[in-house]
DNA sequence: TTGAAAGCGATACCAA
DNA sequence: TTGGTATCGCTTTCAA
């Protein structure tokens, strides 16, 4: 500890002899203030490691530069905190924020408290919210929202919502998954996902898509339902394949994560994918190209996501009207659905 | 956009009928203010929908609350940002910090200004700062500990560091893996990992220290150095395997992605694993048990560690001195390096 | 082009 | 047990 004494601005503006309003300006480039001046002030600054006071400043302007990320995630913890996808959205909005000169305050929703409105915006710990999961049910969301909240979602586009939703084409992805399981004549494909889950439900749709424009009838029997988690994807198959036997030849799974778990399942009992079953999943996780065999799959586009989702903060930031987005996949076929792919 | 005009303290203590010395301390739940009076208070807040100005509490109090959390990466960006290990870190981070009331500020050091303690902690941003990551360079974290920032880093808690600590046992851990792999019969073990990060060094000791322990001559062939990403890995073995044959039986790989990637390199050679080659990795990331065949691996409690980091880290906030620790690793065997395994 | 001074909203000392 | 009031450090209006 050296150098305990704060040093403020009011010291660099003695130092430089000048009046802290003076000071203020130079620092911030305002060009209002003699470029001679201002130089020789952010020397100054420079040279005694000054930085300004972030509290007394946001303050004083009512402005953080600070937003929220929100992990939304379901009731069972150890689900989505390690899915690799929403972890590389938030290191996507890391970047994106930063490059704009904001910081990211990172939260979820166990944690933060009720009110996000409340807590993060009334009380100047943020200026905006970015919520990464729409999980079930959007309450909070709708509240923040109509609560005047600048705030952006990550999830799915086309829902009639109440706020600004940024997601994938959910559903064209998935019709172009199953699509690709039945060219490669794999006319009997499980839907392996969440129907209760906004996004999983146009994925539905998706699925459904590709059955119609093939003229294959819908087999409920092979619509499952399942936590989007490894463990629930391998028991979900696991025990389909117990009980009913191999009555299918395709997987369309909702999530990389879920279709891992199918193919484990598979792999156990000695099926031969992508042969006798193809499978296909969504995300692109790095995972998806590590597995055996490397796992077909939708990529979703978060990198650009999240430039738009902060664009679209920014903008509500400055009082303009918020706008949903879909952000393009990407069909990644793989030998996992493909014998003629690594 | 309701409620535009703040709703301050003032106003609540207006409500109340009180003074906003009275308000504040009732907020706090300060034993000092009758205890009707602050319940009442507490009430009308809750009614009111209030919460206290952040900024303007932590301008007065000199206390933030926050804590910045950096992500020490290395050069190639892409390489560890999208590692799960210490993404995972991450999340144990806030989990633990939210549990003691304090905030998780996220960065990496690519965005992070170089002076981390003007940045962060002069600048009222943070009350101490959490580096995950040692890399190859710990400059910036002794400039930091120097001008007295409170300040712990995850990484080779054996370093004579100038600086607090946290990290997982990883000579030891490293020699029980290598020793795992001899004691089934793999006495040709690949060191694989990268020697200029100081946690791989301990690790390449441990490996060390296992050969020795068996009397097996140190083979300076089998020892590559290589980055921690599942390509580099890959790539490494792909490429030994091509110039000089099979002349290993065993890998030891220093993270769980780097192993993934030998394994690939090696399926594709229809090399039989475990019984030609075992493979062992380290961090067991949920990956490690999804692949096929599922890895072994040195698990790392990064849940634990979270908690110790953040106690110190409090501590040092308290004044207190810094003091480092290791925690236990616990080897996990599985069917990449023992046949009878799953 | 610069300076004086008011005030952002809380906290905590000192008095009562 | 409560209230008055002086700060915390910066930004910004108004005046010079």
């Amino acid at each position: 500890m050296q150098n305990n004494s704060r040093f403020t601005l009011s010291d660099l503006a003695k130092l430089a002899g000048v009046s802290t309003s003076t000071a203020s300006r130079a620092l911030r480039g305002n060009p209002i203030i003699k470029q001679q001046t201002r130089e020789r002030i952010q020397a100054l600054a420079l040279e005694h490691n000054f930085s300004l006071n972030a509290a007394a400043s946001r303050l004083r302007t009512q402005r953080t530069h600070v937003i929220a990320v929100i992990l939304n995630l379901t009731e069972h913890t150890e689900q989505s905190i390690n899915d690799p996808f929403l972890l590389k959205v938030v290191g996507d909005l890391n970047q994106a924020l930063n490059e704009r000169n904001y910081e990211l305050l990172l939260s979820n929703s166990f944690m933060a408290k009720d009110d996000w409105t409340q807590y993060f915006i009334k009380s100047s710990r943020a200026d905006g919210l970015i919520v990464v999961g729409q999980a079930k049910s959007d309450t909070k969301m709708i509240a923040a929202a109509e609560a005047g909240a600048p705030i952006v979602v990550w999830g799915d586009p086309h829902a009639s919502a109440k706020y600004t939703v940024v997601g994938s084409e959910n559903r064209l992805g998935a019709k172009q998954a199953t699509e690709h399981l039945i060219k490669l004549g794999h006319t009997r494909p499980v839907f392996l996902g969440d129907l209760e889950h906004a996004e999983m439900g146009e994925r539905y749709k998706g699925y459904c898509d590709a059955l119609a424009a093939h003229n294959i009838p819908l087999d409920d029997s092979l619509v499952m339902s399942t936590d989007l988690t490894y463990q629930a994807g391998y028991d979900c198959i696991n025990q389909s394949v117990k009980t009913n036997g191999l009555n299918f030849d395709g997987i369309f799974a909702c999530s990389d994560m879920v279709a891992l778990g199918a193919m484990k399942a598979l792999k156990e009992r000695y099926v031969n994918i992508p042969v006798d079953v193809a499978i296909i999943g969504f995300d692109d996780i790095p995972m998806a190209e590590m597995s055996h065999p490397a796992l077909s799959s939708i990529k979703q586009n978060t990198k650009l996501a999240a430039e738009i989702m902060v664009t679209e903060l920014l903008r509500q930031l400055n009082g303009e009207p918020g706008q949903s987005h879909a952000v393009g996949i990407e069909l990644k076929i793989r030998h996992s659905s493909d014998p003629t792919r690594t």
